[in-house]
DNA sequence: TCTCTCACTTC
DNA sequence: TGAAGTGAGAG
């Protein structure tokens, strides 16, 4: 495998050190897009700092270290979970990847969502065999830049939209044994993408015309209540890149796509030529459109986008089979795309579809144009400018990468490194204090059984940054409403949860108030699903900067290091979301296939 | 640029 | 058999 990738451990709480960075690839070739991308070195200058570390920087275009001789994570902390193993993680259809990538991947986003293609699939090595291990997905911007497609390639539009609520996605197999993990290829192929601002199904939602990155993390922890304050490691594969779109604007990829997505098989070439133009297709009228709207339930929701962070995503509890139930290799699907050797044989056609002509266009476009835009706009309002400090915090690096598009105009690339909110050891230690005096998480159960969110922490009895923790600990335990299910979890937990009932259905488990994400569970197909749904009334993700001021030294020397000031902001607001997917145990062993109820 | 339905596909 | 995943094409 010769799959490049950038290879960081930090811990979430705290903002990655020196120590925490390490690079590595796979041995063998180097891919042709990795010298394009220059492997990460300025990402390392500018976090570790010229001279500031033991690390060896790679040159641009060179070989990285192999694997094995990983520049290890130092623990810097004493709370932190140090691995003790050396994982090592590939890329799985990197050739297929790498065609996209050389033309400039393209992701569908939808309201009802998409899924990736390629999908993200990795194959892990290097695990503790009995340790066990949460693996998570998540897709970050990587640049501060709206795109467009114009004469045929991609070029920058423009400053980006306000940044879209930051989900991660855990593997359903999660939590499992490094054994486990790694006698599999790990497919997040049941990830989808969005650009429903409200989605409550726990998709991870994009702003269209926009570049992302997704990232592979591993934490080793028995319980997702862990990850608040476990180290991730996180890989990153440059040539998982992508463009969120809402119709593809690069007839290439389309092709590209047709070719290799096994649903998309109808649209391909049927030997004699390409495929037949389609009957025009009899449109609803609009009025039709909107009574069937009307008469049906809607993702949308009627919140106040002001009121964004309250919601809690949903998911529907369909107990419908799912015919990619298995995240892993299993499906054929997975498997066929994970054959070279298929993938190596079918041969781009492009020679037959000519790119569309865009019309011409002021390359700066307001960030605020348009409805939907200034809705986000609006929804996000006060916390865009942290988040941009927020984000500047993390994500200091800047790297160029050159879509191989025959244009003169390259785009240029930040890739973002993890969201880790300045917060102080003190947190997750509190944090933790509770959670272990708590009892298992879903104990004797092979799914969970019980749909909701829990605003894990958003009582504020552990927040040391909250400042007004009675309030917040009445708004969340005002509703009264608590399904039997979740009372029993919070007994099992004996953790300040409230929950209130919100909906028809829920996938939303929201954990933490400061940890960066909400956990969400998928559908589970087991029994005793609770049709309800349940949100905090919290408002998640709310940390009072003055905190940040009194963070630990490493926030502050963070600060320093990259000139960031936080001050004189009055909050910041991280709103980021972990998707759990259906089939989860807690506390046991992954789900696999054949463990599912029928 | 986005949303919707359609025909076609997989499983 | 039917749910769910595709891009096309119209609006």
């Amino acid at each position: 495998c010769a799959t490049p990738m950038l290879h960081m451990s930090y811990h979430p709480f705290l903002p990655p050190q020196p120590s925490d960075f390490a690079i590595g690839a796979m041995l063998g070739r180097r891919p042709p897009f990795l010298s394009a991308v220059g492997c990460g070195k300025p990402i390392l200058e500018q976090l570790v700092g010229a001279g500031e570390s033991n690390i060896e920087l790679p040159s641009r275009g060179l070989d990285v270290p192999a694997p094995s001789s990983h520049p290890q994570p130092r623990g810097t902390a004493e709370h932190e979970v140090e691995f003790e193993d050396d994982p090592v993680v590939h890329l799985e259809s990197t050739e297929l990847w790498g065609q996209f990538h050389k033309i400039g991947t393209e992701m569908v986003i939808t309201k009802s969502g998409r899924r990736m293609f390629p999908p993200f699939k990795v194959r892990c090595t290097g695990f503790d065999k009995k340790a066990r291990y949460i693996l998570l997905m998540d897709i970050v911007a990587a640049d501060n830049c709206r795109y467009k497609f114009h004469n045929s390639r991609w070029m920058v539009a423009g400053k980006s939209d306000p940044e879209m609520p930051k989900r991660m996605y855990i593997h359903p197999d999660s939590p499992a044994t490094g054994e486990q993990w790694m006698s599999k290829i790990v497919n997040f192929h049941k990830l989808k993408l969005t650009n429903n601002i409200s989605d409550k199904h726990g998709f991870t939602i994009l702003n269209s015309m926009h570049k992302y990155q997704p990232r592979f993390h591993i934490v080793r922890a028995n319980d997702i209540l862990k990850l608040p304050y476990s180290t991730f490691k996180t890989y990153v594969f440059p040539e998982t890149e992508f463009i969120a779109v809402t119709a593809y604007q690069n007839d290439k990829i389309t092709q590209l796509k047709i070719d290799n997505n096994p649903f998309a098989k109808g649209f391909r070439d049927t030997g004699n030529g390409r495929r037949e133009k389609r009957k025009p297709v009899l449109q609803l009228k609009v009025k039709d459109v909107e009574q069937k709207k009307d008469s049906g339930s809607s993702d949308d929701s009627s919140c106040d986008p002001a009121n964004y962070f309250l919601q809690v995503p949903t998911v529907a509890t369909s107990t419908s089979k799912d015919p990619c139930e298995s995240d892993t290799d299993s499906d054929g699907e997975a498997k066929r795309l994970t054959h070279p050797s298929e993938v190596k044989s079918r041969e781009m056609s492009t020679t037959s579809r000519q790119p569309k002509e865009q019309p011409d266009e002021t390359l700066q476009r307001e960030a605020t144009n348009g409805t939907e835009r200034q809705t986000r706009a609006k929804a996000w309002g006060v916390q865009k400018s942290l988040l941009n400090v927020h984000n500047s915090v993390l994500c200091p690096e800047h790297f160029k990468t050159t879509l191989d598009d025959g244009g003169d105009r390259p785009l240029t690339n930040t890739h973002a490194h993890p969201y880790c909110l300045p917060t102080s050891t003190f947190v997750g230690q509190q944090i933790m204090s509770n959670i272990r005096g708590s009892t298992r998480f879903m104990p004797s159960q092979s799914h969970f059984n019980f749909i909701g969110s829990v605003p894990f922490m958003a009582a504020g009895v552990l927040s040391p940054w909250s400042t007004n923790l009675p309030a917040d600990r009445e708004r969340c335990s005002d509703s009264g409403a608590i399904a039997a299910s979740n009372q029993e979890f919070m007994g099992q937990l004996e953790f300040p949860l409230r929950f209130q009932q919100h909906g028809p259905i829920s996938q939303g488990l929201i954990i933490s108030q400061f940890f960066p994400y909400n956990y969400m569970i998928a559908p589970t197909h087991g029994p005793h699903i609770p049709a309800a749904s349940y949100r905090p009334r919290c408002r998640p993700y709310t940390v009072p900067v003055g905190l940040l001021d009194r963070g630990t030294a490493r926030t502050d020397a963070y600060h320093s290091k990259f000139g960031v000031d936080v001050k004189g902001s009055s909050v910041v607001t991280v709103p980021v979301s972990v998707v759990v997917d259906s089939k989860l145990e807690i506390g046991g062993g992954p789900a696999s296939p054949t463990s599912r109820p029928t």
